[in-house]
DNA sequence: GTTGATTGGGCTAGTCTCAGACCATTGATG
DNA sequence: CATCAATGGTCTGAGACTAGCCCAATCAAC
């Protein structure tokens, strides 16, 4: 860990690669996180241009792609869009160790790492924070929602309650932060199997995160949520060796 | 926070700006965080347009704009290149005003909870991360570094001993985000007067952040960060009420 | 001195990306 | 059935960005 090390760190490429590669990464996030739930419809061209600060031609070829990759079914006309035709696969261990290996065992450990790292401190500020009744009203929805979710629903439920608690402390960096974690092994999450056990560990986890972070304990909401994420890692590691 | 939100989050700009410009914005970072000591030289143009992944001729811009502005001595030939002629301003509350004036009060909070929720995520995985005897090293000698720094090169070595912690993660996310939150406090840090006193406290701060993180206690080292973050912030909103 | 390696300086042809305008389709509404 | 607002589909000219090439300057080494 010389200077030359510093110096890759922050002299790092600007570019993760063209705009057209990065629009379908970001709109397949977007898809895949459920944040555009299956069935739903993305925004207007125009306006999703906007917001992504490209150009409608680029955004619209990006959406080619998925809708050529089958991610995507676009209508035209009025009430027409980019509808999300793509459901989470069926979970299996078989496909974990196909995903791993196309992500590369460093990658993983890194993902793994920077999302321990980040949605621990989510967890932390939040709960340092003060907070309005709206905010914990909330983050206790968004717990009774993953409470009560069918398992179709469930990694989408789950996905919006851990970018929730990071949306909550108002930083939008350290929001976008938490959604590139998440992203970064949702590939591995949804290869993950999904057993009661682990299901109900998952939900007491949960409400022992809400009930720290609501009880104003950053210490406890830290510990919740670093244990609740060393779980789905050693989930992980179970299913890969 | 409802679901638009989310939206927001994920769908987020792809770009913060076009290449020159976001070239101009991480060379700016590197001489400004003292990873490019002053006097010090950047790397080869073709070699440094590599590691940005942009094109030479995007880099020269890019170098230029900064040499015009003062920050860089560019000399032709063998054993030229560019030297960094920048030296950090010398400190008052005065400038403080105008600095968070530029980056508004809303970024501000953004930055310094990121920074919060990163940097402590970072020391309490390092904790918990089995170390090498070089690693431990390398820790200890940043420390040292920085107790026998002179003022003029606190800042730098400061900055050096905190994304030490986080490349020692090994996750280069994690080192990206933390350079990223120091990058976007670098300034408002720059503007606070070094007082003796505040550099005690913040050196036994440090010491107990390294003792917890050698220790292996993760618990103790997120809470050393934590406080030692905090007391900076504190600073930051003393100075400015 | 002469040489040669290293480095910045500059040019060009081609590709990517953009802004903006206009066209085509759809379907709710009257 | 006719209308019209919303939406995707398409084109164009301009500017940004790139890869690759060669030139010019510098200076240690011989």
């Amino acid at each position: 860990m010389d200077e030359s090390a510093r110096l890759i760190t922050v002299l790092r490429p600007v570019r993760a690669g063209n705009a057209f590669e990065e629009t379908v990464e970001r709109l397949l996030q977007a898809i895949k996180l459920g944040v555009v739930a299956p069935g739903g419809k993305l925004p207007p061209e125009r306006e999703l241009a906007v917001q992504l600060g490209i150009s409608r031609v680029t955004l619209r070829e990006a959406i080619r792609a998925l809708q050529e990759a089958g991610f995507l079914d676009v209508r035209r006309g009025r009430y027409g869009g980019a509808f999300v035709t793509y459901t989470p696969p069926r979970p299996g261990a078989a496909d974990l160790r196909k995903v791993v290996a196309d992500m590369g065992t460093d990658d993983l450990a890194d993902a793994l790492t920077f999302r321990m790292a980040v949605e621990c401190g989510a967890a932390q500020v939040l709960a340092g924070a003060e907070l309005t009744d709206g905010q914990r009203d909330t983050l206790r929805r968004r717990l009774a929602d993953l409470d009560s979710a069918s398992l179709e629903d469930y990694r989408r439920l789950d996905t919006a309650f851990h970018l929730s608690i990071a949306e909550l402390t108002g930083s939008s960096l350290l929001a976008a932060a938490c959604a590139d974690a998440r992203l970064r092994v949702g590939d591995l999450l949804n290869a993950i199997p999904m057993l009661q056990v682990n299901l109900d560990h998952a939900a007491a986890q949960h409400r022992a995160i809400v009930a720290a972070i609501l009880a104003g304990d950053p210490e406890a909401a830290r510990r919740a949520m670093c244990e609740h994420l060393e779980g789905t890692a050693a989930l992980l590691r179970g299913f890969l060796s």
